[in-house]
RNA sequence: CGGAGCAUGGUGUCAACGGCUAGCACGCAUGUUUUGGGAACAUGUAGACAGGGUUCGAAUCCCUGUGCUCCGACCA
């Protein structure tokens, strides 16, 4: 994509009402917007970034078997009351709307209760048993405070799995497959190496749930890690679960935290509720056992910013960035069309500074928006016999012809 | 939901004593020059959150509302 035809624009100063970090560098760079405390829009270049973040999830999701879905936003009283989760006395976080008529409906803020009667209609042998469905799309909550920019909002994408299994042994191993596959994402996003999978209270439901913390001083949750392990402990539950429950150890690292996944076994709490039962062989009927299972993308974005920007910009790996390559023409419009051509041609994406402004500002731009690679096309590469290239997290660039780039993108 | 702070062009501003035409910087527009780390000059453009009150006079003081941010609580 060419620069010049891009409506964002960068900026130098963040506005005053955004504190955040990676609200800050999104909104300076023109990744999203503002509507309101909580509510974001995603403009070109960070709509790009989520759909890769959401291509990640999907191709882990699917790995494991998950069949997607999408389920609605307007959601039907009728099933929340059947599970006592209706009321504002025991969701506190509901938006609530109505048809003309007057029928009262909720604004989904999760989706346990809807795929759970979707499922009455499937599900009736044990044959039908296991699978597990899952979706990616809009939740709302309303949020007594929104903080942390785009990383707690009140209107927000989230991947919702669910799984549906025969008994607990069949639970357990999705349970556990699903927590691989979460740490396979985020280390695939790039936040791998700062995630812990994380014993957390299991609520009404079970004895512990898993979190997938990202350690950040941004974050809100504060969490005690077994560094053999890799595993942590949240403070929620750190009183009655005070050493690391793989190996024992009583040595743990305190950090702050960023919740970026969470799983959790859910018993036969909605499927009795709402009726979800299979015929066993024998004939008989059967709860049965859930399993649900989130990430926000948004939130890993949010993540990423606040884990691996520096003092000039956005540093995004090569697996969620907008674009792999930033290319930019210093007064050689022409030549960096070429190069611009040839690399679409290999595949590659490259977003092409060719506006008319000074190379100061395209460096700065570029270090801004962190795509990985920053090509330049000028004179003096060009007399050098090819393009500068640098990495956004490299020091010194080096010149190469553009056979040589491709080479060097495509086998990285 | 409890507590605190803030609100001046598109952005920023610990700019402005209750008093002159609301300043400066960035941006944007036009022109000339410029081109390897956010260029220079010139000419333009655009502003007091809303409503009420005090006052001869309000950006400035008071009240109400709205919005935003921060701390805490909450986060199935």
């Amino acid at each position: 994509m060419k620069q010049s035809q891009l409506f964002t624009k960068t900026r130098k100063e963040a506005p005053r009402d955004e504190v955040s970090k990676n609200a800050q560098l999104l909104i300076r760079a023109g990744f999203v917007h503002k509507e309101m405390a909580g509510v974001y829009s995603f403009l070109p270049l960070g709509l790009r970034v989520l759909d890769k973040i959401n291509s990640i999830i999907r191709k882990e999701m699917n790995a494991i078997g998950g069949q997607e879905i999408f389920m609605t936003a307007l959601q039907d009283k009728n099933i929340w009351e059947k599970t006592s989760r209706w009321s504002d006395d025991v969701i506190d976080n509901w938006f609530k709307t109505s048809l003309k008529n007057g029928t009262e409906l909720g604004l989904g803020f999760t989706h346990e209760e809807p795929i759970t009667r979707i499922m009455t209609n499937y599900i009736s042998s044990y044959k039908d048993l296991p699978f597990s469905a899952y979706q990616i799309q809009t939740k709302f909550r309303n949020e007594a405070r929104a903080k942390s920019g785009i990383m707690r909002g009140r209107e927000f994408m989230m991947k919702d799995l669910y799984s549906f299994s025969r008994d607990e042994k069949e639970h357990d191993e999705f349970y556990q497959k699903a927590g691989e596959a979460y740490m396979k994402i985020f280390n695939t996003v790039g936040v791998g190496d700062k995630t812990f999978k994380t014993f957390a209270s299991g609520g009404s439901f079970s004895k512990y749930s898993h979190e997938f913390q990202t350690i950040s001083d941004a974050g809100e949750d504060k969490i005690y890690i077994c560094e053999k392990c890799s595993i942590a402990v949240n403070e929620e539950i750190i009183k009655e679960q005070n050493k690391c429950p793989e190996c024992g150890n009583s040595k743990l690292k305190e950090g702050k935290s960023i919740e970026v996944g969470n799983i959790f076994s859910l018993g036969t709490r909605f499927s009795e509720a709402l009726g979800l039962t299979y015929n066993d062989e024998k004939g008989e009927k059967q709860f049965v056992i859930m399993g649900c299972y989130g990430i926000g993308p948004g939130r890993v974005m949010g993540t990423i910013v606040e884990t691996l920007s520096d003092e000039k910009g956005i540093v995004w790996p090569e697996s969620v960035a907008p674009f792999q390559v930033h290319l930019l023409s210093l007064n050689e419009d022409k030549e960096a069309e070429k190069v611009y051509n040839e690399l679409e041609k290999a595949g590659i994406e490259v977003l092409f500074d060719d506006r008319d402004t000074r190379p100061g500002e395209k460096f700065a731009d570029s270090d801004l928006i962190g795509i990985p690679w920053r090509v330049v096309v000028s004179k003096k590469s060009l007399e050098n016999g090819g393009v500068e290239v640098k990495r956004r997290d490299g020091d010194d660039g080096e010149v190469m012809s553009i056979k040589e780039l491709i080479k060097k993108i495509i086998n990285n």
